[in-house]
DNA sequence: GGTATTTGACCACTT
DNA sequence: AAAGTGGTCAAATAC
């Protein structure tokens, strides 16, 4: 109840929040650039509402306790998975998801369409719906951010049939 | 011109 | 059986 109240005079809702949703890699890139680490964002975020942030995105070694999760299908998203672990995993995942230019909540590595988006009971935040991009992909993703562009919540269901997509390319090393 | 995002509507499931 | 909520689709728009 108390987090309740603590969200709505956190996020008094702008009529139009897109504006700065929009450039949502851009704000945390903002952020970052000036030198607020996201792991503040996070954790703030978890404090906010410690009911079931669950963080599982490393796909680098896509979370075998993940993907047993998911295996469950829908019943995924009751898995409370152990944030504290998670925490440091999402913190550097969003290190790397500054990185990206592209306004696509890359926070993994793999590469998301967004196709849906929507305002949940169960969540004072916006969810959006994200799909893996790859063609007979099926995984999916939800994910919950807050009016500040900070990731609330994330959910994974499904396992990539694919191997990661390369990054972008690292301009280092061009010795050519 | 192409791809991704946004957003309202529709459908399915749960209570 | 009805209402409410969550998830997905599809058209429009933006980059």
């Amino acid at each position: 109840m108390q987090q309740h109240e603590k969200i709505a005079a956190l996020k008094p809702v702008a009529s139009r929040p897109f504006s700065s949703f929009r450039p949502l890699p851009k704000l945390l890139q903002d952020l970052t650039a000036t030198g607020s680490p996201p792991i503040t964002i996070l954790e703030e975020t978890v404090l906010v509402r410690p009911k079931a942030t669950r963080f599982s995105s490393p796909p680098s070694d896509l979370p075998t306790e993940m993907t047993a999760t998911m295996d469950a299908g829908s019943d995924a998203t009751r898995e409370e998975m152990e944030v504290d672990t998670e925490q440091a995993n999402c913190c550097d995942h969003l290190t790397a998801y500054h990185s990206a230019k592209k306004p696509r909540l890359s926070i993994d590595e793999y590469n998301w369409r967004k196709y849906g988006q929507k305002k949940v009971k169960e969540s004072e935040f916006p969810r959006s719906y994200y799909k893996c991009s790859y063609p007979s992909c099926p995984v999916k993703r939800k994910v919950e951010t807050t009016i500040d562009g900070q990731i609330a919540e994330i959910v994974y269901s499904g396992e990539h049939n694919h191997p990661k997509p390369l990054p972008p390319r690292k301009p280092l090393l061009s010795t050519s």
